[in-house]
DNA sequence: TTGAAAGCGTTACCAG
DNA sequence: CTGGTAACGCTTTCAA
């Protein structure tokens, strides 16, 4: 690992000024052909490479974005981070990522360590541990330095450009339809209950619902969901499950498939899933598309607007999700 | 978003040199307690926060590990991330990731903007397009700055640490295997043939499976696998497949289930797929486990050691896949 | 056309 | 205990 390369060594090589050089570098009209022939030569002879760390601090810019995201297993997260990413690669910004893993301390340190310095921008959705300890005081500090777009995972009171997704009436409506299809009892599950879109879900669920009956809520873990459902697969009258995660939806389903109601239709789901996984069920399983690239491609192109115009008043996105209809909804 | 507070400024402030302002804050003993105190304050009051760029352009050290991936929706490479996140969780160290997707610039892109002066190291898993140009200067350049580890998609003429699958000796076992159980034309499937792992696999594949009948490949893309399959089971009595990549692990599935041979184990399928896919489908799917995650946790603890001992000589750590038997194998 | 000097924000050394 | 100065690597006036 030898020492990088500086313009100091490579003026002192070349015996002219430093300034020279980096002015040779840039192809500035100051410098004369010849020495800009000679300099540029060099460079490449002894693999110089300007330190970004320096540029970037006597620029004060960076040209990257930085994307703090809570998780990068989740299929929806990773579909805006797709979105992102598509935009941001026909500008001149880079982008790095940070993944908090849902953990309060490591989204405060990549919040800190990105906006003192290291990037011009950053995009976040928050992590489920600062959703349930409600304290954003490091979202508002970035804020306060960088612009910082918040999505999906959004907290009411920041001032800053926002994109969600009608949560609340997505679900609102799958119920209606669920019960247009003559569904007498429609059941909750949901493994993310701490999550502020969950508390709109939910509640979609709750005021949908409860004009045809008693909401039923099932919440915990993957496994505490199977068995609650199957729980209640065997108990009551249940023909419809209404599923808000991935872990949940795969939970009801292996719970129908294991009291047999599935194949033949007597019980609907509907489930947020990545279509992977939805299609090669059987059978198929309707899901709820939150059209995650686009929630990407928009944060995206609204983080850049600011960026060009930093006075701009905040503004909030709302994209909608849309029902995927597939078999497991008859 | 108003300018950030400086050390400088604070010191116009508070009437203490700059220096002071640096030690206080850094809470050295060279300052009494009182100025300590009203300095932190001061810093408290005013929203200091420590400009990155400057302190890591200081020390000469960043504290942050980059890792370059080609994609994010590859389950492997990011059960990979997770390994080595787990690992660098655990010390000074924080992680910048940069995604390829895929493209030849971009990661060219990635490792100069890295190595220039952002992280300390770099680990990287190589685009399928630099694969296929096999030009490779970027990594090597990179690697004169950084130290840079390589995992999975190896390029062997770079003297770094490596972490690597034992691509050739799993495959080539999971041929003998199905030979085993009597299968008597076991067909090879894959979206991936330019990249070198996907090589090996076919290599272990092709050298396994002579011994019984004449390789057969099905190569592009998903979709094309998918119908080659399905022609292939029409006019031939294949009864096994071998499918080195998710997409053609499924696109497998999805032909034997509409053949009809997968339910009554007819035809054995043994792929690459995530778990979660691979429990789910009915029937469920015999996978070869990569262990992404521990591939991920040997990286990051080798690239650690580095750290603290740049002379040391590079290594090349082989991790070995696993057969996860379920019901696609009779 | 070239170079000296200042400065980006920080820290470290050495005086005082 | 405090402060001035230099330095990290670069760019940008401004003067020569």
């Amino acid at each position: 690992m030898k020492k990088n390369m500086t313009i100091k060594e490579l003026s002192k090589m070349l015996g002219v000024s430093p300034s020279t050089i980096s002015k040779a570098l840039n192809d500035s009209y100051e410098i004369s052909e010849e020495t800009k022939a000679k300099v540029q030569e060099a460079a490449r002879l002894y693999n110089y490479k300007p330190n970004k760390l320096a540029v970037n601090l006597k620029s004060g810019k960076t040209s990257t974005i930085g994307v703090v995201l809570p998780s990068i297993k989740n299929f929806f997260l990773s579909r805006v981070l797709r979105g992102i990413e598509n935009v941001i690669a026909n500008t001149e910004y880079n982008i790095i990522i940070s993944i908090t893993n849902e953990s309060y301390d490591k989204e405060v340190n990549s919040m800190q360590t990105l906006s003192n310095g290291l990037v011009d921008a950053i995009i976040v959705a928050v992590s489920e541990e600062t959703q349930i300890k409600q304290n954003f005081s490091h979202i508002k500090e970035a804020n306060n330095q960088v612009p910082v777009l918040m999505f999906d995972r959004i907290v009411d009171d920041i001032d800053c450009d926002k994109v969600l997704i009608d949560d609340y009436e997505s679900i609102y409506n799958v119920v209606k339809q669920l019960t247009a299809l003559d569904k007498k009892k429609i059941v909750l599950a949901s493994t993310i209950s701490n999550l502020s879109v969950a508390k709109l879900r939910i509640k979609g669920y709750v005021e949908s619902v409860e004009k045809t009956h008693l909401p039923v809520l099932i919440e915990g873990s993957e496994e505490e969901i199977e068995a609650k459902a199957l729980h209640l697969m065997k108990s009551e009258e249940v023909d419809a499950f209404v599923a808000i995660d991935e872990e949940a939806t795969l939970a009801c389903f292996r719970a129908g498939k294991k009291q047999q109601l599935l194949d033949d239709g007597t019980l609907s789901l509907v489930g947020y899933a990545r279509r992977r996984i939805a299609e090669h069920l059987t059978p198929s399983l309707t899901t709820i598309d939150q059209h995650g690239k686009r929630v990407g491609s928009t944060s995206a192109d609204l983080l850049l607007e600011r960026l060009k115009k930093p006075g701009k008043k905040s503004e909030s996105v709302v994209i909608n999700a849309t029902v995927q209809k597939r078999s497991t909804t008859q």
